[in-house]
DNA sequence: TCTGGGGTCCTAGGACCC
DNA sequence: TCTGGGGTCCTAGGACCC
């Protein structure tokens, strides 16, 4: 009996990182005049539609919270210093903070600007786990004068709850044997993935705390929440199987950009101003990723904030600003009322960097001989993740050997194959 | 005088095919 | 002569998170 995956598989050590007010903290790291000072994150800062993005814990103890309008925030605080987002800042500190992780180990997976979970299961030769911690907070905090908090758990979701519990600089140590007195009292809403809404519906069936949705009927909660109820009662009980994945950045499925105007409107002009602005926004980032895309979404919110989208799947991958304001103008054409507009946004969806497409294609260049058995394995996977339409020739026909490409960088591809 | 901007995942209905 | 059941794709909307 092979003991050493029966342990493995049973006791994983998940850390979750996750960082203290980021943006105002990174401020502060650049400007120590900050610190001990209230201070606010916020977008367009000058504009009436300014909200908080971030505070510091000297702004959030006079009251000041996340999406609060700055205007209310002020009240509260009139003293508030408000700094616009410097993005660049967040971004370089960032990859910083993520290098130090990998230095523990390469199984570490961001999943945004300011967090991430890492799988220190096999990093017992670097000393006991919690000083792993303790150290990589201590480092954090020396380099580069950034606080967090670290959530330690058998798996993510319990590590993510852990990472919660004790601001700023905590560490926490959530074992399943500690769940009914650490986890279970807390209110349900205060669970990660369950909001206003699932937490309303679940009130509504006697389930006010985590603990009550970790004994409630499975059937139960499946009616009221569909797959999800049942997943929430697993992670209330503490069961979590999804792995530490390194690769999941790289797998992002949209790429889009949206604007709230200064003020509502109906003027052409000025709509299609942002509408460039928009396309130009979506072409850049879709650039910097190397990407392309197949489906173009059009987002509208009107003044009273109700919200439409409206989208179309095209027949290739697209990638520049005139494919993708072609498609999106069109939309707005064809399904805007003339009500004023609040919002545009513009989305390219399934999204994939061009090389995890040619990558695989350019096995094929190297091997100009490739059989047809590969090349039918590629344009299986291919078709799999993107559909048919990737293939012109797939739609009315399922030959692959009539398969024709979409784009120019699956043309070079397919023009030296079939040489 | 309310509620930004970047995303992911899930659901549900209709079209279409066998 | 009035209608089953299963599957996939596309579109729209909603919930949630940072």
């Amino acid at each position: 009996m092979d003991m050493s995956r029966l342990n493995q598989k049973k006791g994983r050590i998940i850390f979750h990182i996750d960082m203290n007010c980021f943006y105002a903290s990174v401020e502060m790291a650049y400007n120590p005049e900050l610190k001990g000072k209230p201070l606010a994150i916020a977008g367009n800062p000058e504009e009436r539609k300014g909200i908080v993005v971030t505070s510091s814990y000297e702004a959030r103890a006079k009251g000041i919270k996340t999406t609060m309008n700055l205007w209310q925030a002020r009240k509260l605080c009139p003293e508030l210093i408000v700094m616009r987002p410097n993005f660049e800042r967040y971004r370089t500190a960032s990859r910083e903070i993520f290098k130090m992780l990998s230095e523990v180990t390469p199984l570490v997976q961001p999943v945004s600007i300011d967090e991430g979970y890492m799988d220190v299961t096999n990093c017992h030769e670097q000393g006991n786990t919690l000083d792993i911690a303790k150290n990589l907070q201590n480092k954090i905090l020396e380099k580069l004068d950034l606080p967090c908090s670290i959530g330690i758990a058998p798996n993510k979701f319990l590590a993510k709850m852990a990472s919660d519990m004790k601001k700023p600089l905590g560490i926490t140590i959530l074992r399943k044997r500690e769940l009914h007195q650490i986890l279970w009292p807390l209110l349900v809403g205060e669970m990660y993935g369950v909001g206003e809404k699932t937490a309303e519906k679940l009130n509504a069936i006697e389930v006010n705390t985590i603990g009550d949705l970790a004994k409630k009927d499975v059937y139960q909660l499946k009616q009221v929440l569909g797959i999800n109820g049942e997943r929430l009662n697993n992670r209330a009980n503490g069961i979590d199987d999804r792995p530490v994945d390194p690769d999941a950045v790289n797998d992002f499925k949209s790429i889009g950009s949206s604007q709230t105007l200064a003020y509502d409107t109906t003027d052409d002009t000025e709509i299609l101003k942002v509408m460039e602005h928009l396309g130009a926004n979506v072409e850049r980032r879709m650039k910097r990723k190397n990407a392309a895309g197949m489906t173009v979404q059009l987002m509208i919110r009107f003044h009273d904030r109700r919200t439409i989208t409206r989208s179309r799947k095209l027949q290739t991958f697209i990638d520049t600003k005139e494919d993708i304001l072609h498609v999106a103008n069109e939309l707005l054409q064809k399904h805007w009322n003339l009500e004023p507009i609040r919002l545009l946004g513009i989305t390219v969806q399934d999204v994939a960097e061009k090389q995890t497409i040619s990558q695989q294609l350019d096995l094929f260049t190297y091997e100009k001989t490739a059989s047809k058995e590969k090349l039918y394995k590629t344009v299986d996977s291919l078709t799999e993740k993107f559909g048919k339409n990737i293939f012109k020739t797939l739609n009315e026909n399922d030959n692959k050997d009539l398969i024709q490409p979409t784009t120019s960088f699956q043309k070079d591809f397919l023009d030296d194959f079939k040489r």
